[in-house]
DNA sequence: GCAATTGATAGCGTGTCTCTATTGGTGAGT
DNA sequence: ACTCACCAATAGAGACACGCTATCAATTGC
């Protein structure tokens, strides 16, 4: 009955450690799907995380007795599963010699590989009891294109530093499909603008992001320290393509203002638009959190506040309602908000 | 009932996962060696490799029943089993999402690091499994001080050929507390000379290893080129210190040659017999796998072969019996045989 | 030669893991 | 709008694995 790494070491006795086929109702090997458990493979023959814990206790101790108690087991407990798991690998890990036992040079080696699997366990163990109070893994967010260019630089530091082991995945898109992205859980969170009309999810808001007028500096309303709503009225609002949320913002502060817009320009991204801006070819409406890269000197791009109605967007950290790390995400947003709030 | 990595989360309900203390008679947590397990410490809180292989094939298919058809097991059964990883790790890894589920970041993370565990044991198994025609891990060699600096160098290339991921640890020790290790399983292969006189161990003649006479070029008996055995009869026979199974069968021999040896001149190392040899204090009995190393050209020793009798030594590859690797030791030695059956 | 120690074996009970059968809930087609 | 199909969760039952205690075999040391 003895192994000694030569005979009998039958290498796919088959047979998985924890399973051994406890089929119920004795329809042999197949399981509801009518697929088959196939036989002589190395599916399944992994052997048991505790037989490991065993294998490196017997390997620290050389000895069955104290092995078996640094494992709070009994020694015939851990004799079994030593035995088990030779008869799964196929090898002899330990030698009578004397009245006591060694372990062998193979037996070594699995325990030294043994060792790396625990401790890789303990770190998974490790990160899911993080996970309970911090992010970690692949988090996947995305982020409408008139936010991503402006906020994100601003606002990822604030995660890496909350969440050190999380590892972002960044995706720019368009608020419908964002949302739709958000629903399906490809993604766990968005960066986007109000108003989400979805009772799915829920938002903190980050950013209370007010509108301004830009325009060229040599543009008649330039010479203002402020310009009045109304002031738009004869302008020629430049707006964003089809699908943009903030197209629609636009749109309706130009309604508010009494300006009727004929959409007859529009601009692929916020900075092209900035771009037709510095050529006179008209104005628009720039997020104050896009000011900083589009009306910088030098860009030939000029803003002013309003004066009256303070029209502005709402940038907010969107996620799914019933998701796990809810909490998580909310405490997030609020993180940033608080963040962008020292920056102004 | 929901875990949702914020509440209720009891990050240590206790309970390992395979043994739920099914301790036979009732007498609670208690084994045999009056200890306790400990309640609340992460001493066997680990998950089962069956749920990080579920956790693998969930997140790999996003799908709970095709992650259980991949694992040959029931949907119910594979959702039991995340649910029991959730309640053990305290984090959610699944989260509904319409009529299917999505794997949440902290899942992908586990799941990540489960596929890790898994490769490492995969890789465990398959070195288990080269374990059965192939030695691996820690290999502990000792061999006798005779023997060690003329023939290791020789002999290993072969073993790490023949034994890619092996890790050789030599040991220089004298015959007998060589064969106490050996026996007490603390070295797996001793390398010296015949006789082993214990039936413990089993052995490999590795090399014929003829004696030489060595002499200072300017000796009596140099300008011949063959000696006779009872031409060293009036020699002074330059012997190793106590211990050396190489002293006492050169005293064997020069009790056949019919030479009286007093004993009075005694070397720590043949190396130093040598220098004592070319000094002209005397001749020696030097092996001929030394004759390389200490006779060659420029050492101030020559060595002459025995014309009549042919003494030598024998040596042996040694192991115990019962070892498991026992074959493979005993192809590892005639494999040395062979390499040095070529070098000469 | 005898007692003590060590590991292996035998026998048995409980918990876990599996299955089948069913329910709850969502999404898509008519 | 309603029904059907699909998916995952739940319920309940059976078999095996794993744990225990008790005992045996072998070796060492007095």
């Amino acid at each position: 009955m003895d192994i000694d790494g030569r005979q009998g070491v039958g290498h796919a006795t088959t047979k998985r450690p924890g399973n051994g086929s406890g089929n119920g109702a004795g329809n042999g090997n197949r399981n509801g799907n009518g697929r088959r458990r196939p036989f002589l493979t190395s599916i399944g023959m992994r052997p048991t995380i505790r037989q490991l814990e065993y294998l490196v206790a017997l390997d620290t101790h050389g000895h069955v007795g104290r092995a078996a108690a640094a494992c709070f087991v009994t020694q015939p407990t851990l004799s079994a599963q030593i035995r088990e798991l030779e008869k799964h690998v196929g090898v002899a890990v330990t030698e009578r010699v004397g009245r006591g036992i060694a372990v062998t040079a193979a037996g070594r080696e699995l325990a030294a590989r043994a060792r790396v699997i625990l401790q890789a366990a303990d770190e998974l163990l490790e990160s899911a009891h993080r996970s309970e109070t911090e992010l970690t893994g692949p988090l996947r967010v995305g982020a409408i294109p008139t936010v991503a260019p402006y906020l994100l630089a601003r606002v990822l530091p604030a995660v890496r530093e909350r969440h050190p082991s999380v590892e972002v995945h960044l995706l720019e898109l368009q608020t419908t499909p964002l949302l739709a992205a958000l629903g399906a859980a490809e993604l766990d969170l968005g960066l986007m603008a109000l108003p989400i009309d979805d009772e799915r999810f829920d938002h903190e808001v980050v950013l209370v992001d007010p509108f301004l007028l830009a325009m060229a500096p040599d543009h008649r309303l330039a010479n203002q320290s402020h310009v009045s709503l109304r002031g738009i009225r004869d302008e020629t609002v430049l707006l964003l393509e089809d699908g943009h949320c903030l197209r629609d913002q636009t749109l309706e502060i130009c309604d508010r203002a009494g300006a009727g817009n004929d959409g007859g320009i529009q601009g692929t991204s916020l900075h092209t638009i900035c771009q037709m801006v510095a050529a006179g070819m008209g104005v628009t409406l720039l997020p104050a959190s896009a000011r900083q890269v589009e009306a910088r000197d030098g860009t030939g791009v000029v803003v002013r506040h309003f004066s009256d109605t303070k029209p502005s967007r709402e940038v907010v950290l969107a996620w799914r309602k019933p998701a796990p790390a809810a909490a998580l995400y909310r405490d997030l947003g609020q993180l940033m908000a608080s963040r962008l709030a020292e920056a102004a």
